[in-house]
DNA sequence: CTGAAAGCGCTTACAG
DNA sequence: CTGAAAGCGCTTACAG
């Protein structure tokens, strides 16, 4: 019984316009059968006391609050971002809102955005990174929260999946590669052991192997400009140092690309080629032009959407793929 | 009446608990007076029933929902996404949760993330960008809806205003290129006329000018790189090109220089000097090395959080300085 | 410390 | 099309 913030209810507006508390809860919903008369009183009469729809309360009732919660770690990291402003904005458009949850990828930290999703009742939560062990999305599961996982290898029943042809680039990026002459291949990669940078890594390996020309595979630190920095310098102070390298993320390229140039005086792509992946904003800057891989964000978050409008009880896996923009890293294959 | 999505409520825990539903409610309301066995027995109940109090119901009762938005145009841009990353810790550390809404800077954009705010009864509303016009926030005011702004000008009775010394980095920014012996300074801006931005311009304009070597002033498009790729071939295609120039974001910085090296031949710092604004990821880079001012991310989050945690129903400011960061752009002054 | 009861602001069958 | 009434899940005086 405390104040409540002067707020304006719904009853106020239905006296202000003489009518009763369903009629103005039925002008504010879409679809429910109020006259044109009895509406243009409620709109007037809400209008002029500036009232708003509590979806609090009619989260409660409908059992759809309307809410997204957008689990997330490393936020500020370019991609990271990217991806989180598409989904928003496609939220938005589609009616609804987005929580926004940070975590720091442990199990403890990405349990307690679940449970923190759970508690406004959000009608799905879409976790971006972290690998949540099973028991949460039975978690959530239980709770009636829709779960979507993006780039997440193990399956969940009821929840949908978004992946990428992840392996496939890995091989398109050898070959590539190959096409321009490069004989010593190398893949760079951190060390956090996410899905889809170990199937990039791999599907590179495999093609090389295949093609009988092995690659050097390095992988140091998380994924970042810092962990680029020291794949460079370990590659190209090998004795054989690699003519062409696959970066897991363009963060890593970045790196590796001034590394080479600053520290090893590599030309590139004369001396090196360098292929990244996400086609972050950096990725066309001037000082990288970096040939690299395109994350269809537009479409993850289309189909995320799209999953979420319909009342899809099943589970679901929708595969994209990210597609090779050439730029000035690798020399285009002359045909 | 639809199927309340069988989420587990209070009622079914007193139920199983074998108490009265005032006394779930006790346990998981911090300070509530339950003895220890009750205490005991509710949260024995919960957690094998998997509850989590309905923050939308408690909301409904406390007028608290703990919820803040996040109002916020061009997400994934570099500074925006790490201001972004900053506040949303911070908040969660203070037990609150953000929401998050995109604007295209629009007016009616910012009116329409307002509004969601209102729906929502967010405790507060941050704007990180886009300038509401005063309506707005009345219209905050009078739902209860406490609001933040970040670098706006106009006061706003009720607000908490939060402002960097921008001037004063203008006019520092001068200073140091004066004492490294520049005589053609420049300032490069976008023409989004943004306090900051604006404030940044003139503060350096303006202590060129008492320093009797006036500066040259451009300002081009949007707050990007590519308008920095554009302000740098505008500025050094003059006749009298600068020898120093201060962007007054990285972003624009990064365009200067990639075109000043790659199209103009300019060596850095040697025959140019260039001062950024924002100190970003990227400004760290070696492809960069970019002399800067570092944004006080961390400091702007606390304030808010605490002024979010005091009761202070009057308007407040907060002033927060940024500081130089030297590095490669910009040679040390010899003393 | 504890429970019964009122009330937050909404939506939705139910009758008319 | 419309209103009176029930109910969503919670918190908080009020009595005991």
């Amino acid at each position: 019984m405390t104040i409540p913030r002067n707020a304006v209810s719904a009853k106020d507006v239905a006296e202000a316009a003489g009518v009763s508390r369903a009629a103005v809860s039925r002008t504010f919903t879409p679809g429910a059968s109020v006259s044109p008369t009895t509406r243009a009183k409620v709109l007037a009469a809400a209008e002029r006391l500036g009232y708003h729809v509590n979806h609090l309360a009619r989260g409660l009732i409908t059992a759809e609050s309307g809410i997204v919660a957008l689990i997330v770690a490393e936020l500020d990291t370019p991609f990271r971002s990217r991806l989180l402003a598409a989904l928003t904005e496609k939220l938005q458009a589609d009616g609804k809102v987005a929580m926004l949850i940070n975590t720091d990828r442990s199990d403890e930290s990405v349990k307690g955005a679940l449970r923190q999703a759970i508690s406004y009742r959000t009608d799905a939560a879409v976790v971006l990174s972290g690998m949540p062990d099973p028991a949460l999305g039975d978690l959530c599961i239980r709770n009636g929260l829709r779960l979507v996982l993006i780039n997440r290898e193990e399956g969940r029943p009821g929840a949908l999946h978004i992946r990428l042809n992840d392996a496939a680039c890995g091989a398109q990026a050898f070959e590539a590669l190959r096409r321009i002459g490069c004989v010593r291949p190398a893949v760079a990669t951190s060390r956090s052991a996410t899905t889809s940078l170990r199937l990039r890594a791999e599907g590179f390996a495999h093609a090389a192997e295949d093609a009988g020309l092995p690659a050097t595979r390095e992988a140091i630190g998380v994924t970042s400009y810092a962990a680029g920095l020291d794949l460079g310098t370990a590659l190209l102070s090998r004795s054989e140092p690699p003519d062409g390298i696959f970066c897991t993320t363009d963060l890593l390229a970045f790196g590796v690309l001034d590394v080479a140039r600053q520290r090893f005086g590599r030309r590139v792509p004369e001396d090196l080629s360098v292929i990244g992946f996400d086609d972050v904003a950096q990725a066309g800057w001037d000082a990288y032009r970096l040939t690299t891989f395109a994350q269809p964000v537009d479409e993850i978050s289309e189909s995320i959407v799209s999953w979420l409008d319909g009342n899809g009880a099943a589970d679901d896996l929708v595969e994209l793929d990210a597609h090779l923009v050439w730029r000035d890293t690798v020399s285009m294959p002359s045909r």
